[in-house]
DNA sequence: GCCAACGTTGGC
DNA sequence: GCCAACGTTGGC
Protein backbone atom coordinates (compact mmCIF):
# COMPACT_ATOMS: atom_id res chain seq x y z
CA UNK A 1 0.00 0.00 0.00
CA UNK A 2 1.19 3.40 -0.63
CA UNK A 3 2.22 6.14 1.73
CA UNK A 4 -0.50 8.35 2.97
CA UNK A 5 -0.65 11.74 4.09
CA UNK A 6 -2.40 13.09 7.47
CA UNK A 7 -2.35 16.63 9.32
CA UNK A 8 -2.21 16.32 12.62
CA UNK A 9 -3.51 19.50 14.98
CA UNK A 10 -1.94 20.33 18.23
CA UNK A 11 -2.09 23.46 20.34
CA UNK A 12 1.16 24.57 21.16
CA UNK A 13 0.07 25.20 24.25
CA UNK A 14 -0.04 21.71 25.15
CA UNK A 15 2.23 20.15 22.94
CA UNK A 16 4.36 22.17 20.36
CA UNK A 17 6.86 21.07 17.36
CA UNK A 18 9.50 21.92 19.05
CA UNK A 19 8.49 19.86 21.73
CA UNK A 20 8.68 17.14 19.93
CA UNK A 21 11.81 18.14 18.28
CA UNK A 22 13.12 17.95 21.63
CA UNK A 23 11.97 14.56 22.72
CA UNK A 24 13.16 12.88 19.45
CA UNK A 25 10.27 10.97 19.17
CA UNK A 26 6.36 11.88 20.66
CA UNK A 27 3.42 9.87 21.36
CA UNK A 28 0.20 11.45 19.56
CA UNK A 29 -2.40 10.42 21.84
CA UNK A 30 -5.31 12.10 23.90
CA UNK A 31 -7.84 11.61 20.89
CA UNK A 32 -11.23 11.35 21.84
CA UNK A 33 -12.83 11.54 18.67
CA UNK A 34 -13.86 8.34 16.47
CA UNK A 35 -13.55 9.88 13.10
CA UNK A 36 -9.97 10.89 14.33
CA UNK A 37 -9.27 7.63 16.24
CA UNK A 38 -10.44 5.87 12.61
CA UNK A 39 -7.64 8.38 11.23
CA UNK A 40 -5.02 7.50 13.65
CA UNK A 41 -5.67 3.75 13.36
CA UNK A 42 -5.18 3.82 9.71
CA UNK A 43 -1.86 5.09 9.86
CA UNK A 44 0.85 2.97 8.80
CA UNK A 45 4.63 3.07 10.13
CA UNK A 46 6.00 5.41 6.90
CA UNK A 47 3.04 7.33 6.76
CA UNK A 48 4.06 11.32 6.75
CA UNK A 49 2.11 13.87 8.58
CA UNK A 50 1.71 17.92 9.11
CA UNK A 51 2.35 18.89 12.48
CA UNK A 52 -0.38 21.87 12.89
CA UNK A 53 -0.64 24.73 15.70
CA UNK A 54 -4.10 25.19 16.45
CA UNK A 55 -4.88 28.28 17.88
CA UNK A 56 -1.73 29.88 18.50
CA UNK A 57 -0.06 30.29 15.13
CA UNK A 58 -2.77 28.39 13.22
CA UNK A 59 -0.39 27.12 10.48
CA UNK A 60 1.74 24.18 9.05
CA UNK A 61 4.84 24.42 10.96
CA UNK A 62 6.69 20.76 10.34
CA UNK A 63 6.33 17.68 8.99
CA UNK A 64 7.00 14.43 11.14
CA UNK A 65 6.99 10.65 9.75
CA UNK A 66 5.01 7.59 11.42
CA UNK A 67 7.39 5.24 14.39
CA UNK A 68 4.54 3.85 15.21
CA UNK A 69 1.24 2.76 14.03
CA UNK A 70 -1.63 1.33 16.01
CA UNK A 71 -0.76 1.30 19.77
CA UNK A 72 -3.41 2.03 22.53
CA UNK A 73 -3.56 4.69 23.97
CA UNK A 74 -1.45 4.78 27.07
CA UNK A 75 -3.24 8.11 28.73
CA UNK A 76 -6.45 5.81 28.29
CA UNK A 77 -7.75 3.52 30.86
CA UNK A 78 -10.23 1.55 29.00
CA UNK A 79 -7.80 1.12 26.18
CA UNK A 80 -10.53 1.86 23.50
CA UNK A 81 -8.39 4.56 22.19
CA UNK A 82 -5.86 4.88 19.40
CA UNK A 83 -2.22 6.11 19.53
CA UNK A 84 0.36 6.41 16.95
CA UNK A 85 4.24 7.86 17.71
CA UNK A 86 5.56 10.17 15.68
CA UNK A 87 9.06 11.47 14.78
CA UNK A 88 10.15 15.27 13.08
CA UNK A 89 11.40 14.90 9.49
CA UNK A 90 11.93 18.43 8.82
CA UNK A 91 10.52 21.52 10.02
CA UNK A 92 9.22 23.88 7.05
CA UNK A 93 10.88 26.55 5.50
CA UNK A 94 8.23 28.93 6.86
CA UNK A 95 5.20 28.12 8.04
CA UNK A 96 1.96 27.97 5.82
CA UNK A 97 -0.87 29.39 7.50
CA UNK A 98 -4.48 28.64 7.56
CA UNK A 99 -4.84 32.03 6.19
CA UNK A 100 -2.81 30.91 2.50
CA UNK A 101 -4.73 27.59 2.81
CA UNK A 102 -8.16 28.90 3.01
CA UNK A 103 -6.98 31.72 0.23
CA UNK A 104 -6.00 29.07 -2.05
CA UNK A 105 -8.31 27.25 -4.48
CA UNK A 106 -6.37 24.22 -4.64
CA UNK A 107 -7.01 23.93 -0.81
CA UNK A 108 -10.03 24.72 -0.48
CA UNK A 109 -11.40 21.35 -0.67
CA UNK A 110 -8.85 20.11 2.61
CA UNK A 111 -10.05 18.25 5.30
CA UNK A 112 -8.76 20.90 7.49
CA UNK A 113 -11.20 23.62 6.31
CA UNK A 114 -14.36 21.12 5.81
CA UNK A 115 -14.09 19.91 9.65
CA UNK A 116 -11.97 22.38 11.29
CA UNK A 117 -12.53 20.64 14.21
CA UNK A 118 -11.24 17.35 13.59
CA UNK A 119 -8.02 17.14 15.22
CA UNK A 120 -6.48 14.49 13.16
CA UNK A 121 -7.23 14.50 9.17
CA UNK A 122 -6.25 12.93 5.87
CA UNK A 123 -4.61 15.12 3.62
CA UNK A 124 -4.47 14.03 -0.30
CA UNK A 125 -1.26 13.87 -2.06
CA UNK A 126 -1.55 16.78 -4.61
CA UNK A 127 -2.75 18.95 -1.39
CA UNK A 128 0.96 17.55 0.32
CA UNK A 129 2.63 18.72 -2.52
CA UNK A 130 0.43 21.97 -3.09
CA UNK A 131 1.62 22.82 0.94
CA UNK A 132 5.06 21.91 0.21
CA UNK A 133 5.97 23.92 -2.76
CA UNK A 134 4.32 26.98 -0.51
CA UNK A 135 6.40 26.54 2.28
CA UNK A 136 9.59 26.92 -0.22
CA UNK A 137 7.95 30.23 -1.86
CA UNK A 138 7.69 33.45 -0.01
CA UNK A 139 4.76 34.71 1.23
CA UNK A 140 2.55 36.78 -0.57
C1' DG B 1 -34.46 5.52 18.15
C1' DC B 2 -35.24 10.52 17.94
C1' DC B 3 -34.05 14.99 19.14
C1' DA B 4 -33.16 18.87 22.24
C1' DA B 5 -29.81 20.44 25.48
C1' DC B 6 -25.33 20.80 26.66
C1' DG B 7 -20.15 20.73 26.41
C1' DT B 8 -15.92 21.24 23.80
C1' DT B 9 -13.03 22.80 20.17
C1' DG B 10 -11.11 26.17 17.44
C1' DG B 11 -11.35 30.32 14.43
C1' DC B 12 -11.99 35.10 14.66
C1' DG C 1 -14.17 36.73 24.83
C1' DC C 2 -17.54 35.32 21.56
C1' DC C 3 -19.72 32.28 18.59
C1' DA C 4 -20.30 28.50 15.16
C1' DA C 5 -19.73 23.69 14.35
C1' DC C 6 -20.07 19.38 15.89
C1' DG C 7 -20.14 15.45 19.12
C1' DT C 8 -22.32 13.44 23.14
C1' DT C 9 -25.80 12.79 26.51
C1' DG C 10 -30.18 12.00 28.33
C1' DG C 11 -35.27 12.30 28.37
C1' DC C 12 -39.04 10.51 26.18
Amino acid sequence: MSKKYWLMKSEPDAYSWDDLVAEGEGTWDGVRNHTAKINLATMKVGDEAFFYHSNIGKEIVGVVRISKAGITDPTDPTGKWAAVKVKPVKKLARPVTLKEIKADPALAQMELIRQSRLSVAPVAADEWKHILALSKMKQV
